[in-house]
DNA sequence: ATATACTAACTAAACGGTTGGTTAATTATG
DNA sequence: CATAATTAACCAACCGTTTAGTTAGTATAT
């Protein structure tokens, strides 16, 4: 059953993959610089040199971090976005995907939050990630546009609308948990956030025309 | 023409706020814990050892800058929320208004961001700041609703949607000058911007029968 | 007026704990 | 045995914080 290596682990999971839940849950909690190299090693029971066996510095642990829900994430979101269906529904199919993805990863927008708001790693974090999905959701929107499916909208005007209001409301859970008075990710809370938001793009979407026709 | 204690100061500004401006700065670009307190000292020009001498420390200077952001902060937003005007006319004035205090004030909006992120005083920073505006729109999406202005949306929701757009617009301002290829704050793209997310919220929100007997 | 006492503002230097990172030796594995 | 994995101990640099002392202006006493 071992696959590769010496198997002394501490649990089931290679000591590589431990260090890198520990750093990416860390990360996300408290961000980079908070984030102590002893800590991880303790979360994720290794010792601390371990670290550096695996990773030349914590700089380079981060970039292996932020690689690895990269990776994971390029299959996940374009499937959405490459369907070939109906504009309209294929956005309301996305917003409930979407929003249910966020709070499922929380974990990593978080990470990605604070990446972006250091700034130190954006050059690199926009070529590799966000151009794609960028490149592929303004298609889809100009396509909308142009069909007249979607009234005459910017479509990357639009793109940010929506991945903020979205992202935000992963971004300030705890902020919402006070305003709101519960669990912000519960099953009922995020339906109905689903439901209010996929109203709120779609009327804010659709053109005037359509609808009056009805 | 002096007002107290001694004079010798570095320019016209008082030692205390140079710093506290400086801290503000370091801490909206680089966030807290990256922010050296030496750094500060020097931006300020400042003996570092003055910083201890006005606050008790790095945390204290922290609370100090935020209690200052929100002093004067208090006056401005709600203004134009407590106006008595019809919501709609309210809402778009409100959004022209929201959008440009954001851009103009992007280094407390990142501030913000951070603490929201770290998490680390979001008790009394819900309490003592955004409480008070989360009541006053709630209140006035709310009144809409009543008054069949607005469609029957969640005025939560609603006031999340609408804060999480404009603010990731402010807060991730490097990765959209990237996608954008321009200065997201100058005057075209800001007034651009407010065009689209008026027309978005707008329609978003307004209800269907009104559109239907125009 | 002049000396004296006092105070706020300021500085250079260092302290002491923390942190990222290293090393050399040890243990397990194939 | 050779290689990979793991560990305790260590280190230098850094960073927040303190300290001990200086400067200059102001009030007070003589």
């Amino acid at each position: 059953m071992k696959k590769h290596g010496s198997e002394r682990n501490r649990g089931i999971e290679p000591t590589k993959n431990r260090i890198m839940d520990a750093a990416q849950m860390l990360f996300a909690k408290k961000g980079f610089d908070a984030t102590r190299v002893q800590e991880i090693a303790d979360i994720a029971e290794v010792n601390k040199a371990m670290i550096y066996y695996y990773f030349k510095d914590k700089d380079a642990l981060l970039y292996a971090v932020v690689e690895r829900i990269i990776k994971g994430i390029k299959d996940a979101i374009p499937r959405y976005l490459e369907e070939e269906d109906n504009t309209i529904d294929g956005l309301e199919t996305f917003l409930d995907f979407y929003i249910e993805y966020l709070a499922q990863n929380s974990s990593f927008v978080r990470l990605m939050a604070w990446e972006i708001l250091s700034g130190k790693h954006i050059q690199s974090l926009a070529m590799d990630y966000f151009m794609p999905m960028f490149f592929l959701m303004r298609e889809k929107i100009a396509k909308g546009v142009d069909s007249g499916q979607i009234r005459p909208v910017s479509p990357e005007h639009t793109i940010f609308s929506i991945v903020g209001m979205n992202v935000f409301y992963t971004i300030a859970l705890p902020l919402i948990q006070i305003l709101l008075g519960g669990d912000p990710l519960s099953a009922e809370m995020l339906s109905k956030r689903k439901e209010e938001v996929k109203a709120f793009v779609m009327k804010g979407l659709l053109p005037f025309e359509d609808r009056r026709r009805i």
